[in-house]
Formats: C-alpha cells, structure tokens, sequence
RNA sequence: AGGGCUGUAGCCAAGCGGUAAGGCAUCUGGUUUUGAUCCAGUGUACCGCAGGUUCGAAUCCUGCCAGCCCUGCCA
C-alpha cells in the first residue's frame, strides 16, 4: 500500500500515511497546517514543521494554511504573528488563502461546547485550581468525580452563558469535558475546555472573556479548515485522544474524512537551545542582543548570521523525519550552508588580523587587476582588485621560520603566492618591543601574475591579501556555538552553561569592491570563510561570519 | 503490574518476511592561484537484549532492558 513512490523527497512514516489515505480514498487531497502560537520567535525547529507542511502540500498538490494558534490572550502579541508571518514568508513558502486564526472561530468554538453540553458531555465546574488537582488523581491513582459533574444540560446551558457574559468571576469556574477520571491518560480526566479570562485579545479585542482551551480548540479549527493531517510533535501523542474524543462527539465532524493527528519528533540541536522559554529568557537576561542575535537558532537570528532559505529547506530535508528522540549535530546545519554559499557566494578577500606589507621592489604605487568572482563560475564575471607597494595580510599567515614541513604560508626566505596576485618572498621582518610582528618586507616576482613562474620552481602556498592605500576598514563578528556543552538542557541552569567566546570581534580591512555590499547577502572571504554584511550596522562595514569554510589542515 | 511512544554505523535516517539505501562526519588518493571546492575510493552496523515462529526475521510473536513524554484554568 506504501508503494506509491513521490518522488524527490526522501521517505518517511508521513508520506506513507499520506500514500496510503491516497490510495483507501480516504481523503482525496491532502491538506496540512502550520499551527504557531504568537508567543515567541520562529525557531529552526518550527522550520522543520514548515518544511514538512508546506511541503507535503507542495508535493502532493495540497494546500497548506498558516494558523495562529492564538487561544491564550495573555500570552500573545501581534510583534510575533508579524514576526512569524515574515519567516514563513522568507523561507518561500506560501499560504492558502488568508491567513488564519484559531480566534476566527470562537463563535462556532461556542456553539460545539454548547453541543457537548447538551449532550451531557461537558460541565461547568466550580472546584479551584488546586481542588481540581487534588480530584485528578495522580499518573497511578485514579481521581474523583467532581461534585459538579452531574449538573443537567440546562443548569449548564445557563452557566456556560454567565461565564461567557462575564457573569462569572476569573478562576471561579471552568467549563470541563465529561470523560473519565479513571483513565490512564490524564488529559482525559474531564480536561478543561474553556476558562473565563478578562484580557484584551490581539484580534478580537474586548469580545471575549473566556478562552478555549488548546486540545478544545486545535481539533476543532482544524476540523472547520477540512485539514486531513494535522501534524504535530511527539508530546502530544496522548493528546491526540482527547483530538479525537472531540471531533467524535460534535456532529458536524463524526465522520471518516474528518482530520487525524499524526506525530513527529521534535528537532534538537546540538550546542543549543529549542525551546521558547529558554529563547525568552536568553532575551530578557540579555544574554544576547534579542531574538535574531546571530546566535540565536531563531529563523531571524540565522537569516541575520547569513544563513539562506534554501539552505534550511534542505536541512529540513536531510534530517528527515520520524518518531525518535534524536539530537542532531551541528555539523549537517554547517554542511547546508556551506553547500549553497559555495554555489552562490561572490569571492572576495578580507583580512582580519591585518599585518603591514612593503614590497620593496614594487615600482609605483598600485595596480589594477581582474580577479574572478568565482572561479568555478566564469559567468559570474570579474571583480577589480588592487595590488600595490603596501599591502596587509593576516597575522596568522606570516611566521618568522616555518614550524613544520607543511608549513604552507609566508616565511622568511620563503616564497608564496598572494591569492589572484603575485608570488612574493619576505626578506625581512620589523618587530615591536614585544616581539609582535609590525611590518614584513618582501621582495615580489613580476613574472607571475596568472602564471607560474617561468623557472618552473613550484610555490604551494596561497594566501589572501588586501592593497592598503584602497582598502576599506572593517568590523569582523566571528561567531562560535551558543553553548559550551552539546546538551544545555541537561545543566541545572542552562544559562551558566553558556559558551563565553560566542562572540569575537575583529577589526580589519575589506577588499574597496565591497564599498556598497548588501546587508544579509553572502560573500565568501577567501581561505576564511561566508560572512554577510550585518543587516543593522547601518554604513559602517560589520560583517557577521556565516559559517568558517571546512577546515581539514592538520588531518592530512 | 499506571499509560503513551521510541531503540538500524559517531550523528540523522530508509527499510514493513527474501538476506542492511542515502546524507553528514571520518579516512585514503587525484585535481586545484582558497590547506576550500570538485572527483574517485573508504564502514564486519551481534538492526537494544534474550527466546520463539519460519526454508528464510531488522521486519511476525513473547519476555526483558534503556531513553523520552503525560498529574496547566499553557501550547
């Protein structure tokens, strides 16, 4: 029955279930959602969620609807449902229709509650928060019957409109399905499903002062937006009996074609945090600059590090999907993006920990040279670079004597080529009173410029330069994890687990062609790796380091 | 004797009774004016463990072990 192969993606348990309601006529058309709360920034693990939904529908020709889930007043706010649209939009998908919200059909919400009461199915009850606890039970016992629970439909009625009209006083009374207190699934213990709350909506303002509660809601919005698969993550597989209690109970929604929830595992990251709380707090504490710090695993806070859209999608697809609780490395989410800005990303040549040159035979002041802008991408055209009597490399590039054999960069009496330039030779090195390195004089082979040298002696080492009388100052924010352990959540406080060279500044040149670089777009500093330019540094040249480029020196 | 799930190489993950895909990482060569890229090659995975059914089991059955989730008027 799970032969139905789509091609593309790689399998998982989904699209089997989908392969098969396919092929059982059980829908005839899939149709899935992305269900956020407001309540906080998008993160990569809702990127996931995304990636799966919006492509399912992609895949199999279905509609994907984005729907805030916004059934707790006093926890939303219209900064996240702006925030969340721009991701969702930014990772290039696009939802049917209008854009949902779970507080569109609080009306209806109303009537199906009333329905269950008519049924007898649900009561309103008076018991406290903490009685209410006490009459659960607990994960071995059983809970009690409360005493309201055998109250007519009528009385119900009557009191689930006094709470509705305001009539009844915040905490003072819940309305609560009537199920089982006996069943081993807590959350079918006559679970709540409306509380009354005097809180100003962010759509529906003052209309309401009681709120439905999420297992109430979601079942049902779904059910309205004739979802097929309402997918979700793990911790709500024993929800899902209470999804389908609902659903089974209200008329409009008994029958075959009627949405079934189906659960997935939930991303972790390494050396990171996933959770909304976590994020919340990291902002608050300020340990970071907010929620799209270039450290932050939001959606925001990689789209301002430099990563792509396309480069999510695709990690969303290599990780795949299924029930286990996994903990993903980080080096996958190195590996996408690194894949694309290879493809894509402009050459360009900085240095960060500048060192002065003087070419001490260079006649002049500088020259002009056509450099490629990809080398493995001809079409993408030539760059102007500079080459000139003064010049600045990286500190890192020079060594008085070269520590070993392998040794591929500037020495004295050694020769090496400068990236797109000419094969240099240093002779001679000023020192300070520390012993750090202030200027290197080099001698250069006019000769070799796009060329080997004629004498046929071979010169290894390349590395990047950049003219000094052209070159542009730049910041540099080489970024590292978050966290200093692969599991943050295990520390008994996550916040002191945090990695203290997260961030490291640089100050340095870039090459003069970079004068007007767009923020958010990549570039790729040659041998250092993909950086963009900051999207809130305004016109000082800040560029936020990507990712590093693959780094396999010391293993060969 | 509470319930719901999950266990396939270092990590992610296909597989659904016919003799273990793929990706990332690793390692080895080759190309290279980025120690990058690219190309070629590279893994004895007691398929959590132990029994059983079968000509044949990662796939079916039984028992056990380990991990995650559930006692919000959060989602």
């Amino acid at each position: 029955m799970s032969k139905v192969e789509t091609v593309g993606r790689p399998a998982n348990f989904i699209r089997n279930i989908i392969n098969d309601d396919l092929a059982n006529h059980k829908h005839e058309m899939v149709h899935t959602r992305f269900p956020p709360e407001p309540n906080g920034y998008l993160h990569i693990g809702h990127a996931k969620s995304i990636c799966l939904n919006f492509g399912l529908a992609e895949d199999y020709q279905g509609q994907c609807n984005l729907r805030f889930d916004d059934t707790n007043p006093s926890k939303e706010d219209m900064e996240y449902v702006d925030s969340i649209k721009k991701d969702v939009a930014w990772l290039g998908f696009e939802w049917a229709g209008d854009i949902r919200y779970s507080s569109n059909y609080f009306d209806q919400f109303y009537g199906y509650a009333c329905e269950l009461i008519e049924k007898g199915l649900a009561y309103v009850c008076f018991l406290n928060a903490e009685e209410s606890r006490e009459f659960r039970g607990t994960l071995r016992e059983a809970g009690k019957n409360s005493p309201h629970r055998d109250s007519s439909p009528a009385e119900n009625l009557d009191l689930f409109a006094k709470m509705k009209n305001g009539d009844l006083k915040e905490g003072e009374c819940v309305l609560r399905a009537k199920i089982d207190m006996t069943s081993s699934f807590m959350c079918l213990r006559d679970p709540t499903l409306y509380r009354v709350r005097f809180e100003t909506h962010h759509q529906t303002g003052d209309k309401w002062c009681i709120y439905p509660m999420y297992d109430f809601a979601h079942c049902i919005s779904d059910a309205i937006e004739n979802i097929t698969h309402s997918l979700c993550t793990l911790e709500f597989q024993d929800n899902r009996r209470l999804y389908d209690w609902v659903l089974d109970n209200l008329n409009d929604f008994n029958k075959p074609d009627r949405p079934h929830q189906y659960e997935f595992s939930r991303l972790n990251l390494e050396y990171t945090v996933m959770s909304k709380r976590k994020l919340h707090q990291l902002v608050d504490d300020n340990l970071v600059s907010g929620w799209d710090d270039p450290r932050m695993p939001t959606i925001s806070g990689l789209r301002r590090r430099g990563y792509t859209a396309a480069a999510l999608r695709d990690f969303a697809e290599r990780i795949g999907i299924s029930k286990v609780d996994s903990m993903t490395g980080m080096d996958i989410l190195e590996a996408v993006i690194r894949d694309d800005l290879n493809k894509i990303a402009p050459r360009t040549m900085a240095v960060m920990d500048p060192i002065k040159v003087v070419i001490e035979n260079y006649e002049g002041e500088c020259e002009s040279i056509q450099a490629p802008i990809h080398p493995q991408n001809e079409a993408m055209g030539k760059r102007e670079i500079f080459f000139g009597k003064e010049l600045y490399i990286d500190r890192a590039d020079f060594a008085e004597v070269a520590p070993n054999g392998k040794y591929q960069r500037l020495a004295l009496d050694k020769e090496v080529r400068l990236r797109n330039a000419y094969i240099v030779k240093a002779v001679r090195a000023d020192t300070d009173a520390e012993g750090n390195f202030t200027t290197i004089y080099c001698t250069y082979d006019p000769e070799t410029l796009g060329k080997n040298p004629a004498d046929g002696r071979k010169v290894k080492g390349v590395i990047h330069f950049v003219e000094a009388s052209k070159a542009l100052p730049a910041v540099f924010r080489i970024y590292d994890r978050l966290f200093s352990v692969e599991n943050p959540v295990k520390a008994d406080d996550f916040e002191s687990v945090l990695n203290t060279d997260s961030l490291a500044v640089k100050q340095g040149f870039v090459e003069p062609g970079l004068a007007n670089s767009e923020a958010e777009k990549a570039y790729q500093f040659e041998r250092e790796g993909y950086f963009c330019r900051d999207n809130q540094s305004g016109d000082v040249q800040v560029y936020n380091r990507t990712v590093a480029l693959r780094d396999t020196w010391g293993t060969k």
